[in-house]
DNA sequence: ACGCTCTTGCGACTCGTCCGCAGTTGGAGC
DNA sequence: GCTCCAACTGCGGACGAGTCGCAAGAGCGT
């Protein structure tokens, strides 16, 4: 299976840039659409579906599980969007572009860290090197044990 | 969340070993779980618990879906079985212990690669000096794009 | 061979996500 | 500022993966 093939890359820094990008791509503001950006760039942790929905309804708009899936799926394919999966939990939505993070997730104590992607060039790069892959950790984050759960007992 | 937090590694080679290992925990070795991990023994694709009911089937074993998943469970808690995604889809299935492998995926084509542990330590070890995590790539691959779809371009 | 306990089949269920449809609304063009 | 149509919405229902509860069945130690 294959995902998300034809994201795309865009910049854009605040609420009108994002705007913008769905104008040029003939795509209209409603205004659960625009709650939904509006949510996201409040918050610096990526958030479901249903956390969004629940933020839109309790600012008094009406809003629908499905219409919210269906406006991140279109916010995600106008490259303003991402989505992230931490082990078998429910995908979580953040927002692409320059604010566009890695993740690395412990899945002994479900800590997540969010690194800028300029820091993971080095181990890009040494994956490259040896496999030829140009890897990313957007959507899938790098699933381990972080420095605190290697120090303590199995058992624990 | 946390994944399979209680798995434990254990070394085996072959189905005797893996058989030996059910009885020290006190498991049975009753004639579905022995063609399940027969079935991960004939491979070196990982399955899914589907795509294994199915062979038991054909093989005259009357074989429920739910009882397969219940003993995959039961097989990765005794460390015989590991299961890793790829992408969206659905688990897939392999046999764990020195038969283990990493994984990565390009997510334009779908290609899978498989990995001796060992192949990936430099790698791993980059992660370890920056973040501090220790990284397995068995249960949820490096993701990011291969060389070959790295040199095409992107509408293709 | 007995009997305890683990295991199975079955059906129903949950959970996350998506689809079809009919009604609504944004915003371009006048 | 009005009109009109495509884009969007709510709703209900469907879907696939995986799980649960229960009563019946089958390993295996004795």
């Amino acid at each position: 299976m294959t995902i998300a093939p034809e994201r795309q890359d865009v910049e854009f820094d605040d609420l009108r840039g994002a705007f913008t990008r769905l104008r040029e791509l003939g795509l209209r503001l409603s205004s659960a659409r625009r709650l939904v950006l509006e949510a996201l760039f409040e918050t610096d942790v990526p958030a479901s579906a249903e956390e969004l929905a629940e933020r839109l309804s309790s600012g008094g708009v009406r809003a629908d599980l499905a219409s919210v899936y269906r406006n991140l799926e279109t916010l995600e394919r106008a490259g303003l969007v991402c989505h992230v999966h931490f082990g078998h939990s429910r995908g979580l939505y953040a927002l692409a572009g320059g604010r566009e993070r890695e993740y690395l997730h412990c899945e002994r104590c479900g800590r997540v860290d969010a690194i800028e992607p300029a820091q993971l060039d080095e181990v890009r790069l040494a994956i490259r090197r040896r496999f030829g892959y140009e890897a990313r950790f957007t959507h899938f984050p790098i699933v381990g044990l972080c420095a605190g759960c290697l120090t303590t007992p199995a058992g624990a």
